[in-house]
RNA sequence: GACCCUAUCGUCUAGCGGUUAGGACACUGCCCUUUCACGGCAGCGGCUCGGGUUCGAUUCCCGAUAGGGUCGCCA
């Protein structure tokens, strides 16, 4: 039997970053076992819905890769979609739900109660298979001994979630529940809905979830908790995804940075964690910079760009080649696009913004004679290469009897105002002779 | 309150009865170097506790503790 996957979110406003992991680990099944990758969209609560919140998920997964086989096309429900066992709404099928219903009132399986209907719940505890957690028994607790029943259909007629995904998982033929270990204890319900349409459920495979560094659960208002942070941030998604990847699942090997083809073939359900694991933006970070350094220059440009513009640093009012340059110093040297601004913002300043420490260390009276004999060699450069000024520099160090660095420091910072930066021979061949010579004039100034 | 899941360095993890408990991030020191980053080397740091089972438990069982989840006319 073919497997066949979802990843049925609701469209809340965002994609939480447990969210995408689900979305990714049932992705990654799916192209393990050459299955299908359904996208559903748990519509359901038309207060909180809108098809700007339903574009915001699917251009999250689109944005980390994660094409799904069947699902939308866009946010619009009633628009059009892939695959042949749609609508992929659960705001367009109504009628199945209807009609779902009436067969268990029909049969006896369900009644009504107070306007809602509700589900006639085995009384009995429930085994639960678990590719993941192994066989769950699920007890019931002291209030479902009281009444186990429980609302597949409010007074209003709105079906609820347990019931609708259960039936939509049914209909669509979904083998395999790849999902979040909060909806374990649930599945018993669900179990017991499968039972009573005489069909047999799905195997169940439920994943850890994503703690927060303090061990708390993500919410929304937990920074780093929707995947709009790394779009927006220029993180590469190559490196998201590869981090998510890491969590709660291991390649055994001691790998860390993979391809997902690799992950693909050697991903699969039985060895996946059963613990919650901490989101570790550190880690997160190396990762990125690992990707960062490894994708083109093209594509470094343009992301590095992007960052800059969100900054609020226009690179439109400098030449292409000049931002080209720049941009090409900063690639391998960042793990982040947000480290950026502070990085290479020097470039596209006009005044340069001093580390006020190590302008208290560097910018002293002792370095005045130094600094001025640079700036005398540097004004006497023909060609202003970073081979050149390289050359300079040391002959003017090697002239003034001190190492490189004692020339090295005061100049970086009279460039860029920062103590760490890119190579400072290229820096200064590409912001040019006379920004360069005009910066090292207004260090001098206060150096007494 | 009841039910369910979980428990190896600070974090992510390897381990599946006998190991000097391995790797990665972070951290510290050194080397390399025009700074930083990278890279290299070294270091710091861990099996939650208590009972069993066993010749022997990080590993198996039970309990405690802790963390997480669920018990909705939310999804």
């Amino acid at each position: 039997m073919k497997v066949r996957v979802r990843f049925a979110p609701s469209p809340t406003g965002y994609l939480h970053i447990g969210g995408a992991r689900t979305a990714l680990f049932n992705w990654l099944y799916a192209r393990h076992t050459g299955g299908t990758f359904v996208l559903r969209i748990e519509d359901t609560d038309a207060a909180r819905n809108s098809q700007e919140a339903v574009d915001v998920i699917l251009q999250g997964l689109r944005w980390l890769g994660l094409e799904w086989d069947e699902g939308p096309i866009s946010g619009d429900a009633t628009g059009s979609s892939k695959g042949d066992r749609g609508p992929y709404f659960q705001s367009q099928r109504r009628e199945n739900y209807q009609r779902r219903v009436e067969a268990l009132l029909s049969r006896g399986l369900a009644y009504e109660h107070e306007g809602a209907i509700k589900f006639k719940m085995q009384r009995e505890a429930i085994l639960i298979p678990d590719l993941v957690v192994g066989d769950v028994k699920r007890e019931l607790t002291d209030r479902e001994a009281v009444d186990p029943d429980f609302v597949i259909v409010r007074s209003d007629g709105q079906p609820v979630f347990h019931f609708v995904n259960v039936i939509d998982d049914l209909e669509m033929g979904i083998t395999h529940v790849i999902r979040g270990e909060d909806h374990l204890s649930n599945t018993a319900k669900h179990i017991a809905l499968f039972n009573a349409f005489g069909v047999k459920p799905p195997h169940y495979a439920h994943i850890p979830l994503i703690l927060n560094q303090d061990g708390s659960k993500m919410s929304k208002r937990d920074t780093g908790a929707s995947l709009a942070h790394y779009t927006e941030n220029g993180y590469a998604p190559e490196a998201v995804l590869n981090y998510l990847c890491l969590l709660g699942w291991s390649p055994k090997n001691n790998r860390e940075k993979m391809a997902m083809s690799e992950v693909v073939e050697l991903f699969d359900l039985p060895q996946i964690l059963r613990h919650n694991a901490k989101f570790d933006l550190e880690k997160l970070n190396w990762l990125n910079g690992e990707y960062l350094r490894d994708i083109t220059d093209d594509r470094f440009r343009e992301l590095g760009v992007h960052a800059l513009a969100k900054a609020g640093v226009d690179t439109n009012k400098y030449p292409v080649d000049y931002v080209k340059s720049a941009l090409d110093t900063c690639k391998g040297k960042v793990k982040t696009f947000g480290e950026l601004p502070t990085y290479a913002g020097f470039y596209f300043r006009d005044e340069v913004v001093y580390d006020a420490e190590a302008a208290k260390k560097d910018f002293v009276p002792e370095n005045k004679p130094r600094v001025a004999k640079l700036r005398e060699a540097f004004a006497n450069l023909g060609s202003f290469d970073a081979d050149s000024v390289g050359a300079a520099l040391a002959a003017t160090a090697k002239e003034l009897g001190v190492k490189n660095g004692v020339l090295v420091h005061p100049a970086r910072l009279a460039c860029t105002g920062n103590i760490s930066g890119p190579s400072l021979y290229h820096l200064i061949s590409i912001i040019g002779k006379e920004k360069t010579l005009h910066r090292l004039d207004a260090a001098l100034q206060r150096m007494g």
